[in-house]
DNA sequence: CGGCAAACCTGCGAGC
DNA sequence: TGCTCGCAGGTTTGCC
């Protein structure tokens, strides 16, 4: 499920629900996730949760003890905030259950178990291996035009692929990929070497943009960001082209039956949607 | 280092 | 109904 914009919706939903709470118990279920669930995480026990914020795609939770907590949901990672008093089913893959002292639970479930949890102490945060190789935030100063630009430079990989390497940009997964350059009119098969200062700086102000959009729709759509049954991060989503082969392309007025609309190919073995007549 | 394929793991819908 | 196949929003690793 998450991209950069659910996984800051799932921060805002938990920080509502978690900040200034003191952990009561960590139960562990599942200790094998895409790494092995550090034995030190049932010991942050006591400590209180000073701020969460987000790195990329890992949610960070620092804590009063010096330490923070690192989760990262993969492919199929939620977060479900059970309040005092409230039941929760349990599901087949709850793998981390936090209690809080106040009486609520955060239930962290991973079907595919591609997510992460991890524990570092917040002043080695920068230093950790999860972090240390990671690119600018999109929505930060230093992601411009001319940053983009200077970075595609010289590449043969398509582009499509170049914006979606971590070590060049964060947070930009496969679906924001496609409609950041269906709204840049690039086509994703281009080298991003051949992409012209122009275009770079267009595509740049477009991955904000899409970005920023499912930002605000996760926002708007959930009341305090977190669903009737206490799960964080999912909303409607407003797609121009992912997942939407054969439907028409919302920048053309072209005959659907003559064009066959937008077109779904693969690129390093993921799915790319496009409009090849407004994607040059 | 660049580029690419495969790996990690489970669930779901489509088609037969 | 039940099987197989393809596909799924991420990231790392290993090979050439």
């Amino acid at each position: 499920m998450p991209e950069l914009p659910e996984v800051e919706t799932v921060c805002r939903g938990l920080a509502k629900a978690m900040t200034g709470e003191v952990i009561a118990r960590v139960d562990v279920a599942r200790e094998k996730l895409r790494t092995p669930v550090p034995k030190s995480l049932p010991a942050i026990a006591g400590a209180r949760v000073e701020e969460i914020s987000r790195r990329a795609k890992y949610i960070l939770l620092r804590m009063n003890n010096g330490e923070t907590v690192i989760f990262h949901l993969g492919m199929s990672g939620r977060m479900t905030i059970v309040k005092k008093g409230e039941t929760h089913a349990p599901e087949k893959h709850d793998h981390i259950t936090l209690h809080l002292k106040n009486g609520a639970r955060i239930v962290f479930n991973d079907a595919r178990r591609f997510g992460l949890v991890d524990v570092e102490k917040t002043e080695r945060l920068d230093a950790h291996k999860l972090f240390a190789h990671l690119g600018p935030e999109p929505l930060d100063r230093g992601f411009t035009g001319a940053y983009l630009a200077q970075k595609l430079k010289g590449k043969k990989v398509a582009v499509k692929l170049a914006i979606m390497d971590q070590r060049l940009v964060v947070g930009v997964g496969n679906i924001y990929a496609s409609e950041a350059l269906f709204m840049a009119g690039i086509d994703p098969e281009r080298a991003a070497g051949k992409i012209k200062p122009a275009e770079a700086e267009k595509l740049a102000s477009c991955i904000r943009a899409v970005l920023k959009k499912a930002i605000a729709a996760g926002g708007s759509s959930l009341r305090d960001y977190v669903q009737a049954d206490g799960e964080l991060g999912y909303f409607q989503h407003q797609w121009a082209v992912y997942g939407k082969a054969g439907e028409k392309c919302p920048g053309c007025d072209c005959d659907i039956r003559k064009t066959g609309g937008i077109k779904r190919l693969v690129q390093g073995a993921r799915s790319t949607f496009y409009c090849p007549k407004k994607q040059k």
